[in-house]
RNA sequence: GCGCCCUUAGCUCAGUUGGAUAGAGCGUUGGUUUCCGGAGCCAAAGGCCGCAGGUUCGAAUCCUGCAGGGCGCGCCA
């Protein structure tokens, strides 16, 4: 299956191969002057440079051997030799119910089940979750999403930092404090005490942390600390227990609210036990190199043009760095799962370390070089003021703090707009979190992901313009309209259905591009493209509905259609939707 | 100092392998409802695409230089 350009770019192809020219010069692709064709094809000026012709009689030989053909209703020539094409009505009826059928909406199947691990969690235990939490969730969840739809065997892990030195400052204070036994005893069913715990931990890591800034001797408690974490030792790595058990509980609550689902709940502790034979593996072939009391791998080649540092195995004091647990992880997925590709949706800034990380493991053979290592790098959510995102205070904002607002704005919007006022509390406030929650993800995903934002609450939560609350309007006002049809007793034709006609062509032909936005989506790992489209699709939907009758058409055959047109639209929506995590709910 | 990214309408941003008249949303102005959800729809105004060169039949897009902004550059993560 493919979308309707790539099947007119093989039949034009073809034309350009019967001239002797290459294929990919037939390619065809939706027109940007709508008001002069429905496609375009570009091919005939980059023909002529190659063949030495004047653009033109290469046009028009290929429109003479096109204009044969009976999908089209028009092929012409415009300008120095842009060929023009429209489709012809039943041509573009077939291939809508053709992807109508599809269970991929012609997207195709390009995963063909490759297993593939997603890196897009990266919370510490012990500290609550952040606004920094938010980007690497709701793109690395989407992406997630798009892959599997794709056809990958996806494997999104949360990946959490359980065994650093943070871990060591705080339950060194636990020792200090003579807190032990009321830490191991606590009852982590209940709910009070776990909330009770985590927020005793919120106040203790700043202090504590600020306190090993102060003092050497302090730092050096944490750090001993850490080592006895690590070597398991008791009561150490039975308090991390608990804590990450208390920890988990909230992360999976904060992960549950925003609808973003992990398939793995592993964390840097899982992969200890990689790193000494790792190691060993990699000094006995020649890779790591001492260097000032520590152990490295360079990993600059000869044509960089920029300083690349080396990867730090172990620091002078013995202690592992990040990128040794990263490369430690990978030697754990390369065993476990044998991935096609490994993706880390990753705050953009830890970009050379990545680089790294990928250069070491490529270098010692820890991943074959046929895999695919991303950093899908993601930049900063800014504040009104250009800055980076906090609290009217200044300080960070928790998840949590921030979810409630965008849920207390959606509210006051469904107020406003006289929203879901039949429903009762519950209800209501569902749809305020979906409304909510759609929100924030439309505003995270709608720019490019490299790219920072401003994350302003009043703007993206406004059902007006280009917002996530915008297209659930639309897609429950076309719930609406079904059930209302369904209430008439008119059915919803399931095969030749549609009759396109001046009317609706235009929403017709947008929904034969999904597998052009899909896949710029899958291949960028840029769900943006996906929400433009969306939002095409919902303004072209309202546009077709605003201008002509559908339950009240009295030709059955167009209104068949048109309710056809209608029911996949809404299918279509709510695909889209689930791509990029955002949940629809049944009115509002 | 070196490297990466960014600079497009009053504001927030799209713009695919170089293609026709550079697009959205908000805001502004005007129109629109005996009918399916009008916070909708239709239309208009608004641009030396940071600046200067170059390549090309053709440049927001590619190359060079400059200016402004963000980020990163070995023992934190």
């Amino acid at each position: 299956m493919t979308s309707l350009s790539d099947k007119l770019s093989h039949v034009v192809g073809q034309v350009f191969v019967d001239s002797e020219l290459p294929a990919e010069l037939g390619q065809v692709r939706v027109s940007d002057r709508p008001d002069l064709a429905q496609f375009q094809c570009n091919g005939a000026m980059a023909a002529a440079k190659l063949a030495k012709k004047n653009p033109r009689d290469i046009a028009n030989d290929v429109v003479g051997k096109l204009q044969t053909q009976d999908v089209f209703s028009k092929v012409d020539i415009a300008g120095p030799g842009f060929i023009n094409i429209d489709v012809t009505d039943d041509f573009l009826s077939a291939h809508l119910e053709m992807i109508r059928a599809d269970e991929r909406l012609g997207a195709g199947n390009s995963g063909q089940d490759q297993t593939i691990v997603l890196d897009y969690g990266g919370p510490n235990i012990a500290k609550p979750m952040h606004v920094g939490h938010l980007r690497a969730a709701i793109i690395g969840d989407s992406v997630r999403r798009i892959m599997k739809f794709a056809g990958f065997h996806t494997l999104g892990d949360v990946h959490m930092g359980d065994w650093g030195t943070h871990m060591g400052m705080i339950i060194s204070e636990f020792i200090k404090t003579g807190d032990t036994d009321r830490i191991l005893g606590l009852d982590l069913d209940d709910e009070a005490q776990i909330d009770a715990l985590m927020k005793e931990l919120g106040e203790m890591y700043p202090r504590v942390a600020g306190e090993c800034k102060e003092s050497e001797t302090r730092k050096e408690e944490a750090r001993e600390a850490t080592v006895r974490i690590q070597n398991k030792e008791t009561p150490y790595f039975e308090l991390l227990q608990v804590i990450k058990a208390a920890s988990v509980n909230g992360m999976r609550r904060n992960y549950a609210t925003l609808g973003v689902h992990f398939d793995l709940w592993k964390g840097e502790s899982d992969v200890h036990d990689y790193i000494a034979p790792m190691v060993e593996d990699i000094k006995a072939n020649n890779h790591a190199v001492e260097d000032d009391g520590a152990l490295i791998i360079p990993v600059k080649t000869e044509d960089d043009k920029k300083e690349v540092p080396p990867l730090i195995l172990y620091k002078r004091d013995g202690g592992v760095m990040y990128g040794t647990t990263d490369m430690a992880t990978l030697v754990e997925r390369e065993k476990l799962y044998n991935p096609a590709r490994v993706i880390y949706v990753v705050d953009q800034r830890q970009h050379l370390h990545f680089e790294q990380v990928f250069r070491a493991a490529k270098l010692t053979g820890i991943i074959p070089v046929g895999t695919e290592l991303t950093h899908a790098g993601f930049g900063t959510m800014n504040g009104t003021d250009g800055k980076p995102f906090k609290t009217r205070a200044g300080g960070v904002m928790k998840l949590e703090d921030l979810i409630a607002m965008a849920e207390e704005t959606a509210m006051k919007r469904l107020n406003e707009a006289a929203l879901a006022e039949d429903m009762d509390a519950d209800e209501k406030a569902d749809v305020a979190h979906k409304v909510g929650i759609a929100a924030i993800k439309f505003a995270d995903l709608s720019n490019p992901r490299v790219t920072d934002y401003v994350f302003d609450l009043e703007r993206l939560t406004s059902f007006e313009g280009k917002t996530g609350p915008y297209l659930l309007y639309q897609a429950v006002r076309i719930k609406s309209l079904l059930k209302k049809a369904e209430a008439q007793g008119l059915a919803i034709p399931q095969a030749d259905a549609f009759a396109i006609g001046d009317a609706d062509r235009a929403l017709a032909l947008l929904l034969t591009e999904f597998p052009d936005a899909f896949n710029f989506a899958l291949r960028d790992y840029m769900p943006h493209h996906l929400c433009e489209y969306a939002y095409r699709v919902a303004s072209a939907f309202s546009s077709f509905y605003g201008n002509c009758h559908i339950l009240s058409e009295e030709d059955e055959a167009i209104r068949n259609s048109r309710l056809a047109l209608c029911a996949f639209t809404y299918e279509m929506l709510i695909q889209i939707l689930e791509l990029l995590g955002i949940e629809v709910p049944e009115r509002m």
